[in-house]
DNA sequence: AGCCTTTGACCAGCG
DNA sequence: TCGCTGGTCAAAGGC
């Protein structure tokens, strides 16, 4: 069929991190924790960013099918703007929290936003310059929007439950968050996002509208093949992009009533995304949306390899309650992100940017604690993400040669 | 007619 | 070496 030929090219590309290989320097991974949303967060940002769907937006696959389902982007949304964040519980948080070092990782509060964030060169991220930066700076700006969110929400040392507002599904907003998390994750930054969602009306409501169909991200899959992977209670789906010689794949995990609940983006687009006007079947997620042109520019920087993007996955995990921060990880930093890397750059201290989102695929969940975390290729990366961290809990992560630390963004 | 999905079989890596 | 597992192939059928 096609890409036959070079679906022979593709299999050495897509073999996991050998583990005998030494241990590559760490990926900066982010894991956004599914927070309440908070509209004033989204309205008062500039909202010009032309966020859109795109590779990044697995959740467009998951929530494409209705635009009154959240999208990655909203869940991220809520991951990053809810003052409810919360501490992993299952270690030990001192006291009297003192600015920690670097860290491989660390988890942020949540509450940042994007559009929160001053019109400062610094906050590139969110603007088109921001394709062209550095890991670091994007870690920075990431950090800073947690710092801005600090300082406007005032990040309570005690979390809540989150709310879930109704406008979580503002495509501005929503392609904001998303915006962020793309140019975090051009910059080389692993992104992970955990969302998990309690409330049962909150719960997108692309059950009956599930298909099984591939994102509305700018580009046409074609399914070359389904699984059932041992230990998943849902199968996983393979697409290709139709474009010739395109090597990008991803896979999609959905549950039994359809909804999406990870998707893992391989390989960079060698070509442009679809025009919306020549979009086929697959384009429906896009309808309507003013926004959708953005996903032809986030799917261009997805292919235009600046961005480094090896992998992104966004996942929607059902086991919310286990969100523990090892959950969040999932997958062993070292063994996963690093993996990546190894396979898709020759530089092993390219990062691997890996965008994941994860919620709970039950609407019947108790609220677990959503968290960001942030796992860097190297301490250097925390030491200059610019902002100042306060150490609130380290634990070892089962898998992880490397301690996990825990940090707040010190009150700015 | 062309493209896509489905699905069982096959392949390769790993323990 | 062998079994397990994830990923891919490719024929068949559908839209």
């Amino acid at each position: 069929m096609d890409g036959n030929g070079k679906e022979h090219q593709q299999p050495k590309q897509q073999q996991p991190p050998s583990p005998s290989k030494p241990l590559p320097s760490r990926p900066t991974t982010i894991t956004l924790p599914p927070r309440s949303f908070t509209e004033t967060f989204f309205s008062s940002g500039p909202g010009t960013m032309g966020f859109s769907p795109g590779p990044m937006t697995l959740l467009s696959s998951f929530f494409s099918d209705s635009d009154d389902c959240k999208s990655f982007s909203q869940l991220l949304a809520g991951a990053i703007s809810s003052p409810n964040s919360k501490p992993p519980d299952d270690f030990s948080r001192p006291s009297n929290l003192t600015i920690a070092p670097p860290a491989p990782m660390f988890a942020m509060p949540l509450g940042l936003s994007p559009v929160s964030l001053p019109d400062s060169p610094g906050f590139g991220l969110f603007s088109p310059q921001g394709f062209g930066m550095t890991h670091q700076q994007a870690l920075a700006q990431v950090t800073a929007q947690a710092a801005q969110a600090n300082s406007i929400m005032h990040v309570q040392p005690e979390y809540s439950t989150p709310e879930i507002s109704s406008t979580f599904t503002n495509n501005s907003a929503a392609h904001q968050q998303q915006q962020m998390v793309r140019s975090v994750a051009d910059s080389g930054v692993k992104i992970q996002e955990l969302s998990d969602f309690s409330q049962p009306d909150q719960r997108p409501e692309s059950s009956s509208l599930a298909v099984d169909k591939p994102a509305k991200d700018g580009y046409n899959w074609r399914k070359y093949g389904q699984k059932h992977l041992k230990g998943s209670e849902f199968p996983r789906s393979y697409y290709k992009c139709t474009h010739p010689s395109c090597p990008v794949k991803k896979k999609v995990e959905r549950s039994l009533d359809g909804q999406v609940t990870e998707i893992i983006y391989k390989g960079q687009h060698n070509h442009q995304p679809l025009q919306s006007n020549k979009r086929g079947k697959d384009t429906g997620g896009l309808n309507g949306n003013p926004n959708s042109q953005g996903s032809s520019e986030l799917a261009s920087r997805f292919q235009s390899g600046s961005g480094n993007v090896s992998e992104v996955r966004e996942r929607k995990d059902q086991a919310s309650s286990q969100a523990t921060p090892e959950h969040v990880s999932g997958m062993s930093d070292s063994e996963e992100a690093g993996g990546e890397i190894d396979e898709d750059e020759p530089d092993p201290k390219r990062r691997t940017t890996e965008v994941r989102a994860t919620e709970t695929a039950s609407s019947h969940r108790t609220v677990t604690e959503p968290r960001i975390i942030v796992q860097t290729t190297s301490e250097v990366d925390l030491l200059d993400d610019g902002y100042r961290w306060r150490k609130y809990g380290q634990k070892v992560v089962k898998g992880n040669p490397y301690p996990r630390w825990f940090s707040l963004l010190h009150r700015l």
